[in-house]
RNA sequence: CGGGGCGUAGCGCAGUGGUAGCGCACCCGCCUUGGGAGCGGGUGGUCGGCCGUUCGAAUCGGCUCGCCCCGACCA
């Protein structure tokens, strides 16, 4: 490719309105543009950069045995009403009516359309398993995108399904969707970790995320160095602390405290540590029944995990008059004493380990100092309710601790089972001649996210740093002053001998001063750079390597084998 | 949806009531060619939109649209 005939357009500055690094420099080396909220152009070099991913990803699947078709965007409601997704599935469903009254809606995920064909035309367990996938746009009217390719409305993703007659069957084809997970990530050249995740509105029991690690990413991970055990902070479970604190219990005891309801309130006041307190709040089950739920003051209470322990559906925070009815006293002075048998009350781990706590007394302005657990109030239900944090015990090794780190998720596998496949009645007949619904699972990845994050991952203060297997180009030929014949010529040659090779190159022949040039090659990242220049006279060029700044003078005839070695060397995956 | 911020030339910005500006980019010429050069000359804006106040509005008031950030939310 030459520059000059090709449509790069570089910013030398950067809207306004991007603010984290990949929004920034897609924007600014000529990748993307925006079009409208969450909605993007993908220019020359951000489309091939896509492809790359898109290929990547084609082949890992293809490997794996999955089959590839193509699925419209606009997909009739009527089967999303046979799902009853039309109705709980939101306002990210873009919805819209055709000329003639009938409703649509664009697809954010396709499990009721691929569960259509499927079941149009497989009858017999000798049809399965069959895993099939697509490539292509999805649309969510997502609440607030944001970050640029990082959560757009509009973008591009590979979905597959699986279809398996059993259990087992489902978990055999997980576990190759899941390794397919791996290799496609390390063929990106990405540093990333599947880490076990809540499954969400999508449903099923049993999920992972694939997280590109960066600071900026959105998720926070927590994980064991010792054991290699790693979960999404919404999921991640902790070993209960051995106990540790011995003081002697002294007399439970009420004390006056006006007005202060927080835990912040509370442990200034009373000049006790914050840990001190059993922080108290009031769930509704299922929009039912009420659950106090009891942590030590610094934890929080994962919802999530609560909602699991209980066997619910789902919790949310008591309404203050609920609250008052139950205990009589406004919202901030709930405690566990005195309550046992006019509600159920569940203790996080961490309620075990306060000696001379300090709860709220049920009892406006009133708190009780000196509680303890198992003396003041029964402990019957002791669990992992709240977030891991830091430092805590990790739940799968012996002297494991948890840590944390951000990720962004450009994966996720999830097994199904017959959520869809029975209500659309997508079944088949095994060997005895019975009906059965198939068993299914379903497996993400966001490819413009991908793209994003691997500029989270991989850029500098001068612009992005591609792994090579993501580049637009593999190497960027740069002819510093195209106005001299021996630079010319030289540039030609080289760039002619790559490409015949099979590197994906340009070369740049713009008539640039070289500073331009520079910059702009930077700034895209272009993984390497041949540099012709005032050396070009005595045959000599410098191969310059993006990442690390390393720069030699070669012989331009050695130019070739040399980045093919380069080049062949990054993209090999080391297992 | 709650809170905050911003809409003036392609990008970044200045301009608090009196005829719309700067830097970069872009076009022409000269000059220059190893890290976004220099000089000279140019093109380009219904100041997001509508309504109002005023002799006069980018500027004041109301409404509206768009965009960004934080939160809530989210396969």
């Amino acid at each position: 490719m030459r520059w000059s005939h090709y449509y790069i357009p570089t910013l030398r500055e950067a809207p306004r309105d991007a603010e984290v690094p990949s929004h920034r420099l897609l924007v600014k080396a000529g990748f993307i543009r925006k079009v409208a909220s969450g909605i993007y152009d993908g220019l020359p070099l951000g489309l091939r950069t896509i492809r790359k991913v898109e290929n990547i990803i084609r082949e890992e699947m293809n490997r794996a045995g999955a089959v590839e078709v193509s699925m419209p965007l606009t997909i009739p409601a009527d089967l999303w009403k046979e799902t009853g997704r039309w109705d709980a599935y939101g306002k990210e469903l873009l919805r819209f009516k055709d000329r003639s009254d009938r409703w649509f809606c664009l697809g954010p995920t396709h499990e009721e359309v691929v569960v259509d064909l499927v079941r149009k035309d497989v009858r017999s367990y000798r049809d399965l398993p069959l895993i099939i996938y697509q490539i292509g746009p999805k649309f969510r009217d997502e609440i607030r995108p944001r970050f640029g390719l990082m959560r757009a409305r509009e973008f591009s993703m590979k979905d597959a399904y699986s279809f398996d007659v059993d259990e087992k069957g489902l978990e055999d084809s997980y576990r190759r969707m899941f390794d397919a997970y791996v290799r496609i990530f390390k063929r990106c050249g990405l540093e990333f970790q599947p880490v076990e995740a809540e499954t969400g509105a999508i449903g099923g029991h049993f999920s992972h995320e694939f997280m590109v690690i960066a600071e900026t990413g959105e998720d926070l991970i927590m994980y064991c160095q010792k054991c290699g055990y790693a979960a999404n902070r919404e999921r991640a479970e902790r070993r209960r602390e051995n106990a540790s604190v011995h003081e002697e219990q002294r007399p439970l005891e009420k004390v006056h405290t006006p007005g202060k309801r927080t835990v912040e309130e509370v442990s200034a006041f009373l000049k006790v540590d914050k840990n001190r307190l059993l922080k108290t709040l009031i769930y509704k089950v299922d929009s039912g029944s009420l659950v106090m739920a009891v942590t030590a003051g610094l934890r929080e209470i994962n919802e999530n995990k609560l909602t699991r322990f209980l066997g619910a559906e789902r919790v949310e925070l008591a309404t203050a008059e609920e609250i008052e009815n139950l205990t009589g006293a406004p919202v901030g002075f709930a405690g566990p004493v005195n309550m046992e048998g006019k509600v159920r009350i569940v203790c996080d781990y961490s309620v075990a380990e306060v000696v001379n706590g300090v709860t709220g007394a049920n009892e406006e302005d009133h708190h009780f100092v000196n509680v303890n657990p198992g003396r003041d109030f029964a402990v019957k239900e002791l669990a992992d309710i709240a977030f891991a944090v830091s430092g805590d015990r990790c739940p799968r090794c012996e002297n494991g601790v948890l840590m944390e780190k951000r990720g962004i998720e450009v994966g996720h596998t999830f097994k199904l089972g017959t959520k869809y496949s029975e209500p659309m009645e997508c079944c088949f007949l095994d060997e005895e001649g019975n009906s059965r619904p198939m068993i299914m699972g379903c497996y993400g990845i966001g490819v413009g996210r991908t793209m994003a994050a691997a500029v989270e991952q991989n850029h500098d203060k001068d612009g992005i740093i591609w792994p090579v297997p993501l580049a637009p180009f593999e190497a960027v030929v740069i002819l510093l002053n195209p106005t001299y014949p021996a630079q010319r010529e030289v540039a030609e040659k080289v760039y002619s001998s790559l490409s015949g090779e099979g590197v994906d190159v340009i070369i740049d022949d713009r008539n640039e001063r070289p500073g331009v040039k520079f910059k702009d090659s930077d700034l895209i990242g272009f993984p390497f750079h041949v540099i012709v220049g005032r050396k070009a006279s005595e045959g000599m060029v410098e191969v310059k390597v993006r990442r690390t700044g390393e720069r030699q003078d070669i012989p331009f005839q050695e130019c070739t084998l040399r980045l093919k070695s380069m080049i062949e060397n990054e993209k090999t995956v080391r297992e």
